[in-house]
DNA sequence: AACGCCTCCAACCGCGTCGGG
DNA sequence: GCCCGACGCGGTTGGAGGCGT
């Protein structure tokens, strides 16, 4: 016997909503809150599925709804989110007040994701990395460590490019401080979901710098940055950077800072006119290392 | 003006999860 | 523990509108 529908099909009404439509559904929940959409539809007068009714309502009439195009501190917001939680789009609009899984879902398909790619950067998903692989020792002997390994991820770096890195992004302004990822705990529950994927971490590391911290505000996070610099790599300055002397510096996860002129290092809006290919160089560049043109985040460890 | 292509986004669909009986 | 209804989530669809030819 298969699944009972959620609503008599015959009779239900389907496709886009009429403002009648809206205005009974909206003084229905005026007046009895929302809920129980099984019956909603019967109670209110509508010819819809409860289903349809919870959708119009949670995406487009509930009051609190933010409307028009996303601030640029809120596509920092998603793309940061995005790379610790994947598509998890509820649990990325719950840090984005009044917007709608719906509405960064669509926004990510049609914006962000095309943005990245078009870029030759796979959005970095910290909820698809197999953390254990940080602690392999051949990265050790890197003499350098692409800055792709970085992004979303607390990895092992050279305190240069740490600095150099920490000069040309920022997180998001609007994160909130004190959330804190726990990622280096065995099926740890974050406040977004619990982590899975990371099993069997080796205790050859101190485990504290697997935590990626999310900021309410950008001079917090430059603050704690330069207080966990301080701590750890008093003794450590660039010109003494020897080839193994590499360590774990938590600093939080870096991301690429797009369409800001002032601190991105190319324009990286969709109305550049240079071509993704020198985009990308161009990023490379200011990097002084490479970003390749790997689609699977997962080769890159 | 007509046509075709592309983009955007509201809405739909199927499935997983949860909780009460 | 099982069943089933209700709900929520993520992937997908399709129509409207914009734009170029």
């Amino acid at each position: 016997m298969g699944r009972t529908p959620c609503c008599d099909k015959n009779g239900v009404k389907k496709g886009p909503w009429t403002t009648e439509e809206d205005q009974k559904l909206t003084d229905y929940i005026q007046k009895h809150g929302p809920g129980n959409w099984r019956t909603l539809p019967k109670n209110a007068g509508l010819q819809r599925c409860g289903k349809s009714c919870r959708l119009r309502w949670t995406n487009y009439l509930r009051p609190d709804i933010k409307r028009g195009k996303l601030s640029f501190e809120e596509e920092e917001t998603i793309i940061h989110l995005h790379s610790i939680l994947g598509n998890k789009w509820s649990a990325i609009a719950g840090c984005l007040p009044g917007r709608t899984d719906n509405e960064i879902k669509n926004y990510w398909n049609t914006h962000v994701g095309r943005k990245l790619l078009r870029m030759g950067i796979d959005p970095p998903r910290l909820d698809l990395l197999d953390l254990t692989s940080i602690f392999n020792p051949s990265l050790y002997n890197s003499s350098q460590v692409n800055l792709s390994r970085l992004l979303g991820v607390q990895s092992l770096v050279n305190p240069e490019i740490l600095r150099l890195a920490n000069s040309l992004f920022s997180l998001p302004s609007n994160f909130q401080e004190n959330q804190l990822c726990n990622s280096h705990v065995q099926n740890q529950l974050t406040p977004f979901g619990q982590i899975s994927q990371i099993q069997n971490i080796p205790t050859c590391t101190d485990l504290s710098t697997l935590f990626v911290p999310i900021y309410s505000d950008t001079q917090v996070m430059q603050q704690h940055n330069m207080e966990r610099l301080s701590s750890n790599i008093s003794n450590f300055s660039s010109q003494n950077c020897q080839q193994n002397e590499w360590k774990n510096i938590n600093f939080g996860s870096v991301l690429p800072t797009l369409s800001t002129p002032s601190s991105s290092p190319t324009s990286l809006n969709s109305n550049s006119n240079t071509t993704s290919e020198e985009e990308r160089e161009s990023y490379c560049s200011m990097l002084n290392f490479d970003i390749p043109n790997i689609l699977d985040v997962n080769e890159l460890l």
